[in-house]
DNA sequence: CCCTTTACTTATCTTTTGATAACTAAAAGG
DNA sequence: CCTTTTAGTTATCAAAAGATAAGTAAAGGG
């Protein structure tokens, strides 16, 4: 197994992720947001409540552009803010009620097309398939 | 180990791959390419000749868009375009020698960067990292 | 205090992307 | 032949996303 034999390989299976997460994804375009914006949402939903520096970081967006998209979110009430009391320069967003719910539906969307896809997987192979996430995880995608 | 937390550590796993994978392409930025552009690019380095409506398929494009970037990819010198004998509807589009070359200045930077990730694991390591990819491809990203 | 830095916002403009209607030309099927 | 289907193109418009300049307000550091 040469280096370049398991590039190869390794672009092989990037590109497969990304056809199966969009296609599990693929609930978004029946609600009411733009990819930038479900990226946000994404985002909060692993980490609240975020700052929008930290969006602009994470999401590859400019403030000023990160501060357009999160004002339209909020138009949406898909989102909340408030000022950081401890540092009244830092605005703290999170999802509202119904950006949690909307999210929700994405999500169990998500999983049970994930579902359906290991369906047919016997408790050994499951098991194989968390190792494998996690060593992959830990060797190459952190 | 529940369906849910599996599906808890697939969600942050392919989360992981796409910010590697962005990390490792960053190199397009430095290229006078759109994202659409590259991924019509990325496509017909992995299969080449291709038709406007297999492009269209894969990156989720409509056909007229299709047809406009293709036409701006071909201004740009990165790709060709030629009538197929055997039905004359059909356009085949393959890279040009510099679409070829930009590809390669591409793919290189991420190979290099993919070998600074895994540099300092063991054979053993590198192998159970391709089993673990291969297992992962056929489970669940097919 | 005053000055500088940090965090964010507003406004504006350009480019990219998406959607749709209308068209041409070749193939396929009676 | 003639009609229908398939493959692609052109043109146009709207929405989304990117870039940049100029501003506000709070924090931090002499």
């Amino acid at each position: 197994m040469t280096h370049d034999v398991l590039f190869q390989k390794f672009v092989a299976f990037t590109a497969a992720v990304h056809e199966v997460t969009h296609e599990l994804t693929r609930g978004v375009k029946n609600e009411d947001v733009t990819p930038v914006q479900y990226k946000i949402l994404e985002y909060m939903m692993v980490s609240q409540p975020v700052t929008p520096s930290e969006i602009a970081d994470c999401a590859d967006l400019s403030l000023p552009n990160t501060s357009r998209e999160l004002r339209k979110l909020i138009e949406k009430g898909l989102c909340e803010k408030a000022t950081d009391d401890a540092d009244r320069r830092r605005q703290l967003f999170r999802l509202s009620a119904d950006g949690q719910a909307m999210m929700g539906r994405i999500f169990g969307q998500a999983q049970q097309g994930f579902e359906e896809r290991v369906a047919g997987l016997t408790e050994t192979e499951l098991q194989e398939l968390e190792q494998a996430l996690e060593l992959l995880q830990k060797k190459v995608f952190r």
